[in-house]
DNA sequence: TTCATAATAGTAACCATTACTGTCTTGGCG
DNA sequence: CGCCAAGACAGTAATGGTTACTATTATGAA
């Protein structure tokens, strides 16, 4: 597991990181603007371009890769995690019905962190937050079914 | 699975729940104020008063009564799921290092959802909320590993 | 008290994720 | 360019939390 990185600069890899084939993919695969994709989605997608890949290697790739602080890895609901690109601060919205995640522009809300240090004695370095909701297709129409992305 | 309650009162079950010895025994471990068990954590407890009860029947139990609105099923950081007596509107700081979960007062904060409708098209329902940070302990003593509770 | 059915104990299955192992690749260095 | 230490890989087994199944028991309305 990579724990320091020593050499950090834009599209640079830290220190002992190899860019391999796999990896290369599996990060281009995130590059796609609006996915978030599960680790297994993410493997489903390489596949096609490496049908032997591993699903070890999926995960272990991506969890280098957000201890690198390259990706963010998600923790959604109760289900799978769900990895995303983070170029940007931003928060998610999250179909209730069909799982389905969207971006949601806006944010930062720093005051929230204010209001929980001066509610508490813990040193707090951050929140998490996730809205919950029903996409526009679960909204009108009947509802599919869980459809990971 | 109880998916309609048509009876719901102060102190009262919805309609087609029986109030057993296990399910007492369930909601009394988690009336302890301050308390945010996992499953497991509650079977552990419940064991010393019924020896033989079965994992799965906590477990159902506990899905039953957050089905039912009595309890609050929380999804903290990655790991397992965590119950919590539901009585105001509340919100909680996970430690870090040790796991440990602190109620937190203040909130809720209504306009974070304006915020997010404001910027969806999806139909904003709620939103979940969890702060991070290092608990007292683990602040300025030697960090302790992984208690749960 | 009766009796339909909710709930239980015990156990097996499930699923996402992690760990292990022997082999292969990568990339810094000469 | 070729060497080679160590990072990464494929394949597979193991883990851990949670859910599903089944035959039996207990609840509570009539």
């Amino acid at each position: 597991m990579v724990t320091i990185m020593n050499k950090v600069q834009a599209n640079a890899k830290p220190a002992g990181l190899r860019m391999t084939r796999q990896r290369r993919l599996i990060l281009e695969e995130l590059d796609a603007p609006g996915r978030h994709p599960t680790a297994d989605a993410v493997y489903q997608q390489v596949r096609r371009r490496i049908p032997n890949i591993s699903l070890g290697t999926v995960y272990r790739n991506l969890e280098v890769l957000s201890q690198a602080g390259m990706i963010r890895k998600l923790h959604i609901g109760s289900g799978q995690k769900r990895y995303d690109r983070k170029l940007h601060k931003h928060y998610h919205v999250h179909c209730v019905q069909c799982g389905r995640i969207s971006d949601l522009p806006g944010g930062p809300f720093g005051d929230l962190e204010e209001v929980a240090r001066g509610n508490s004695d813990f040193d707090i370095i951050g929140y998490e937050l996730e809205f919950e909701g029903l996409c526009r297709q679960c909204k009108d129409s009947s509802p599919r079914q869980r459809e990971p992305n």
